[in-house]
DNA sequence: CAGACGAGATTAGCACCAAG
DNA sequence: CTTGGTGCTAATCTCGTCTG
């Protein structure tokens, strides 16, 4: 009846015995991230959730008569500056597929640095505004509860945090639930009942109806209340924060300026990008890597760019740029310096390589069996799966990519 | 020569912490 | 205080070498 996925064992346990999932026949799988990480099981996963899992992998996904109900994320990180955003790519996912999620994310964590006292990190209020505009576009929850913790209690003092030792959090103190929150805690009981207001309405009618319907629930709409609340209780002013401080906004006229390089009789830059007036550009001065871009990336996009359900339907462009962008207006062009002196080979090296680990160029006899399905989902996705999650990630949601030393851009 | 074993490489997850 | 670049670890895969 209902089967869920899951990457941690005690988690799963956490959630199924917690809810109303425990009165009813479970079926639980290990679930895969990708064909890049997990070339042995990842084609066996069922073919709607490999969509799901094409941005970017949740911790469970619950799915009833194979139609995915609702999907969690859980982290214990401190969310200061663009870390509340990192797991914001399988969020999106997760709504532009039509399903549910609940993101489990600490209001505050105790942090300590050298030569400084234990002080609490608290979340980018961001975060909440940024759900909000993805509950719009999508009209499916996507609801934030605090990790629970000690912040309330000891705002001004986490030196006496009583779980100080976990940095402020307060873990299960069952020992099936080894590394979860605490079940007894509030805000875990919100989740909870709004996690049972889900499985009832999907008991009453179907998976997709019940979905349609949610924002509609009057739980499941105190909570994104509360949520906005949260949001302009942290930042009255509604004053910009991370990743948000790190674009730049810029007449599209002086990307494609930039872009004229790559321009030649032959070639001339297609219709895509000179059709949207504004470009926002996300500067990223770092070396070449995943975590925690990706999912900031992601949220500017629905923060920025989007006004429809696809990452077409944009009224400014979305560029990633692997530097810091300085604005050329007597030329109407942009100047791109990284100190890193980030390659544009580092990104088509990670391309490269998941194509050598690919099986397509290979004959029938060089198999082995185990091999045969792997090939078979290759040979109609391609390597699609098969990239490091932020080829995939950049190269869909991004219009261009900017290196010191090259360039990427869609024409269509 | 098939299977076992282990080192090294790759991927991604899960965060931290120093600078300004 | 906020920002935003970086570090560490587990899991798994790959591939060369060993062994019976």
């Amino acid at each position: 009846m209902y089967r869920i996925w899951y990457s941690s064992e005690s988690f799963k346990d956490f959630i199924v015995e917690n809810t109303l999932l425990k009165n009813h026949s479970i079926e639980s799988k290990k679930i895969y991230e990708s064909d890049g990480n997990n070339a042995k099981k990842f084609h066996s996963i069922p073919d709607h959730l490999k969509k799901i899992l094409y941005l970017d992998c949740p911790d469970i996904i619950v799915e009833k008569d194979f139609e995915p109900v609702f999907s969690i994320e859980d982290t214990k990180e401190a969310g200061t500056g663009h870390n509340a955003f990192q797991r914001f790519a399988r969020l999106a996912a997760s709504a532009e597929n039509n399903v549910p999620c609940m993101y489990i994310y600490p209001e505050a964590k105790i942090i300590s640095r050298k030569d400084s006292n234990p002080t609490w990190d608290k979340i980018n209020p961001l975060i909440f505004k940024t759900l909000n505009k993805l509950m719009n576009l999508y009209r499916i929850p996507s609801l934030l509860f605090y990790y629970p913790s000690d912040f309330r209690e000891h705002v001004n003092t986490p030196e006496s945090s009583i779980h100080k030792k976990d940095k402020g959090l307060k873990l299960s103190k069952n020992l099936n639930y080894l590394g979860c929150p605490d079940e007894n805690d509030s805000e875990m009981k919100k989740l909870f009942k709004i996690i049972d207001c889900i499985i009832l309405e999907t008991e009453n009618k179907s998976v997709l109806k019940a979905k349609d319907e949610l924002l509609n629930n009057r739980l499941i709409n105190n909570h994104r209340n509360w949520m906005l609340h949260e949001y302009y209780s942290k930042n009255p002013s509604d004053t910009p924060s991370s990743p948000l401080t790190n674009t730049v906004e810029i007449p599209t006229k002086y990307l494609l300026n930039y872009l004229n390089q790559y321009e030649n009789q032959e070639y001339q830059i297609g219709e895509l990008l000179k059709s949207r007036e504004n470009t926002v550009i996300y500067q990223v001065d770092a070396k070449f890597r995943g975590d925690p871009y990706p999912g900031a990336l992601a949220s500017i996009d629905y923060h920025s760019c989007r006004t429809g359900k696809t990452f077409e339907e944009r009224d400014k462009n979305l560029v990633l740029a692997w530097g810091v962008i300085d604005i050329d207006h007597s030329n109407q062009t942009i100047i791109l310096n990284s100190s890193k002196r980030t390659s544009i080979k580092s990104f088509m090296d990670k391309v490269k390589n998941s194509d050598s680990r690919s099986l397509t160029s290979k004959e029938f006899g060089q198999l082995k069996n185990y091999e045969i399905p792997r090939y078979y989902m290759q040979a109609r996705y391609g390597t699609m799966f098969t990239k490091s999650k932020e080829v995939r990630i950049y190269s869909y949601f991004a219009d261009a990519i900017l290196f010191c030393d090259g360039a990427l851009w869609r024409d269509g």
